[in-house]
DNA sequence: GTTCCTGCAAAAGCTTTGCAGAAGA
DNA sequence: TCTTCTGCAAAGCTTTTGCAGGAAC
């Protein structure tokens, strides 16, 4: 899947969904910042440009783009939900020690259940945990 | 790893935690109900034999639980954090529409990703969305 | 003009914390 | 006895909801 804007700019019309500058902001930054943020990152980083902003508008801005299929959730850790312009063939790396989350690229077409054989399956995600190399250093 | 109850007794003696009778309650819980219950799920059950039993001690006890590597927690979703007695190579499948979770066997050691190779991986896990056979019939 | 979007305030969950009393070793 | 555990109440967070005003088409 493509990422720059005017790709996703398009997809948000077909989705029927108005392009308001709230909503360009939060996609944009999405794309500029692939380092899985928080609402309260976003929120925090775009109300410095838009001083009017709300975190009501960044939730809702977050809802609607996750139900148009262009950005992941990702909920590693039950207290804090971050969010990823969908790029596929990537999982998620957390590390306990700095907290930080790292992508890495993955065959997700290796990953299949004889269990799941009569399952529609729409999303896969892969969570790993552990420690990051520069926390393993110290 | 075996999931009888004396077995994660004696890991908790190693872990130099007290059997108390809300813990070990809560242990036979999950490992009578592999159902991947929430912390209300599991309160409300206990309750009904414990009836001064509190959340806290759910709270608690899931933690120590945690912490001793006898449960895996399931953030599949943000809302809710399940609990799940740990078992190896089994992946989760959440339907969409039923809100169900679904354990399904999964080799976990084909997965591997050269972006890796100098990480410490502790915990792998594997989520699945989409429309489990029961609903897809409807 | 109608529909959809924004953002404030309030509410609703879920989880954690502080602490006094109880239980366990 | 001394440490650890329990459970109540309160606080802390994140997220959702209701609604009035505003923007977009």
């Amino acid at each position: 899947m493509k990422t720059s804007l005017e790709v996703l700019k398009q997809e948000l019309l077909d989705n029927n969904i108005h392009l308001s500058h709230q909503r360009l902001k939060v996609l944009e930054y999405l794309i500029q910042n692939h380092n899985h943020p928080t609402v309260e990152q976003i929120f925090t980083d775009l109300h410095k440009d838009i001083s009017t902003l709300s975190k009501t508008t960044v939730y809702n801005t977050l809802r609607v783009l996750e139900d148009a299929g262009l950005v992941r959730v990702i909920t590693i850790e039950g207290t804090e939900t971050r969010y990823d312009i969908e790029v596929e063939n990537h999982g998620h790396f957390k590390c306990k020690s700095c907290g930080k989350i790292y992508d890495f690229e993955i065959d997700m077409n290796v990953l299949s259940s004889p269990d799941l054989e009569k399952f529609q399956i729409s999303d896969k995600d892969v969570y790993f945990k552990g420690i990051c190399p520069r926390c393993s250093q110290h």
